[in-house]
Order: C-alpha cells, then structure tokens, then sequence
DNA sequence: TAAAACCTTGCAGCTACTAGAGAGTCAAGC
DNA sequence: GCTTGACTCTCTAGTAGCTGCAAGGTTTTA
C-alpha cells in the first residue's frame, strides 16, 4: 500500500515549492523518481523523508553542499559521524560571527542615522556627507561567505 | 590641474576592484567617465568621490538599489532628505530583524549539535534524526530581503 | 467533449560581483 | 626600432538558490 505522490501533491505536503523540488533533482540532492506512463514524477516515503530533511537544513540556513554532506552521511548509517559534527560547528561558527557582523552594522547605521534628525535640504543631510566620508573600511565579503541582509 | 586616473589607479586609491569598477559603470552608478586616445577610462575628482561614497554603502550592507537612491539625492542638493532618512530606518530594520533571525537560528543549531555529543556511528546521530523530524518551519526566505549567513 | 488543472522541458532572470579569453595600448629598456 | 611586461579593452560565463515563463503534453472534472 505505497502511495506515490505527483510533484504538486508533494509540494503541498512539504511545504517545498514544485520549481524547487525540480532543481533539487537537478542539483543531485534529490534522487530521479519513478515516471507515470504519462511522464508525471512520481514520489515515495523516502523522497518524501529525504526533502523533508533537505528543507530542515536549508531552515537552519545551511548551503545546499552541506546539505548534501549530510546526507551522504545519512546514507552511510554505519559511519562515524564525526564529520556531521564539526559541520554543525563549523556552521555555527558563521551564524555567530554573522551576528556579530551584523551588530557592528547596526551600531555604525545608528550612528550614521543620527547625523540627521530632521527632514532637511540633501545638501546639509548629515547622513549624505556621512556617506561621502572616505575614511571608511572597504566592504568585507562578509566572512569566507558573504550574504547580507537583503 | 585636474588629474585623472586610469582605472587601475582609481581601483588602488579606493580600494574597489578594477572589475568592479567597470561593474558600477554598467550598472549605472558610475557614470562614464571620458577615454584616453587610445580608449582607456579617465576618471576625475567627482568620479573618486562617487565610487567612495558607493562602498561606503555597501559597507553598510545596502544594496546596489539603496546606494542608486541615495546617490540620487545627493545629486538634488535643494531637495528634502525625508526619504534619505526613511531609506536608512528601513535598512536598520532589515539589519535588525535578520539579527533576531539569526540568534534564533544560532539557538536552534546548538540545541540540534546538543544531540550528539560523541562520534558515534551515523544511525544513531542525533543530529540526523533531528534534522530527519517533520514538525519544522519551512525555510523562511528570511524576511522580505533573503540573504544568509554564507 | 471541452475546459481546467496539472505536469513536462528548457531557458532567462535575480544580486553583486568575479574570472577568463583574446585583443589592444603604453612606457621602459636594449 | 623592437621587445617585453604591465596595463587596459570588450564580451561572456560562472557563482547560489531558486523563481518565473513559454510552449506544449496529460489528467481530471463538469
């Protein structure tokens, strides 16, 4: 009594949008699934299991390569998982210095904020000649990985 | 006694890659800038400047949209600077949230690394089974501007 | 039987660069 | 005058992780 599910039934039960499913495919985190005669995907437990997981990481703002390590580790269930771990370190280790980039920021903007308290000709805005002072560090990319707030 | 920079120059003096530089030109931040004889860029003071006041924003974490805007009204010398100020509240806000984002994030990580604490074989990480669970949020497109910690 | 809802592939676009190919320019040294 | 090497030019493709579209095929429902 398998049921297998078509591409919108899984996107519905995941949550996962049917264009993400496809490119996780593509992307080798998803393993081709069966075809209906009339060339529909067709889903099982496991497909369904293995993208439930993928999107637990990707909720966890991993990359799609760690996800990917870990589920070759999820595949090998007679390995050590030490790798596992220090990925999760490793992956902590930029979230927290993320956070700290990111307080920096938001104190650097708060100071640059104040420069201008009220409405007033660009010309004398304190925030525009904030801006054009050159004393400035150059924008770091951000760590070893980049990514912004936007 | 104007002098004017090769774009080589200009990338030295300001910190910002040649390729970069070339970047802005065709993104329309930086305006074409005259050409030698022989077809190099030559860039003057108000050139320098721009380009300064671009990473500066960038610095900051805007985006290339924010830092065309203000770029905007710095060329409006009489105009108001309301707008300016509400540009940089609402990137305070993006930056703000997405540090709250992240704290949560960096918690949840911690809990799921306290789930194996010894190298141990896959099948029993903790950390598998807890990323293999169902009952979690769908990756967040993490507030109206995404951007990890990657 | 026809329309609506679903599915297929393939490709363009998003951000903000970065890297490379292949060719042209320029100054210094011999 | 010629060569070498550093610099510059344009154009194109790649990065991450999707998202959206076009043009068609399939299945379900009224």
């Amino acid at each position: 009594m398998k049921s297998l599910l078509k591409i919108g039934e899984l996107a519905k039960s995941t949550g996962c949008p049917v264009e993400t499913i496809r490119y996780y495919e593509h992307a080798g985190l998803l393993a081709p699934p069966l075809r209906s005669p009339g060339n529909f995907r067709l889903y099982d437990q496991t497909h369904t299991e293995r993208l439930h997981f993928i999107r637990h990481c990707r909720s966890l703002d991993m990359t799609l390569d760690e996800t990917r390590t870990l589920l070759k580790f999820r595949d090998i269930p007679e390995e050590s998982c030490g790798e596992v771990n220090s990925l999760l370190d490793k992956h902590i280790g930029h979230v927290v210095e993320r956070i700290s980039e990111l307080i920096a920021l938001q104190i650097e903007l708060k100071l640059l904020r104040s420069r201008c308290l009220h409405v007033q000709a660009t010309r004398n805005c304190g925030i525009l000649q904030g801006l054009s002072n050159t004393g400035v560090a150059t924008p770091k990319n951000l760590g070893t990985h980049g990514g912004g707030c936007h």
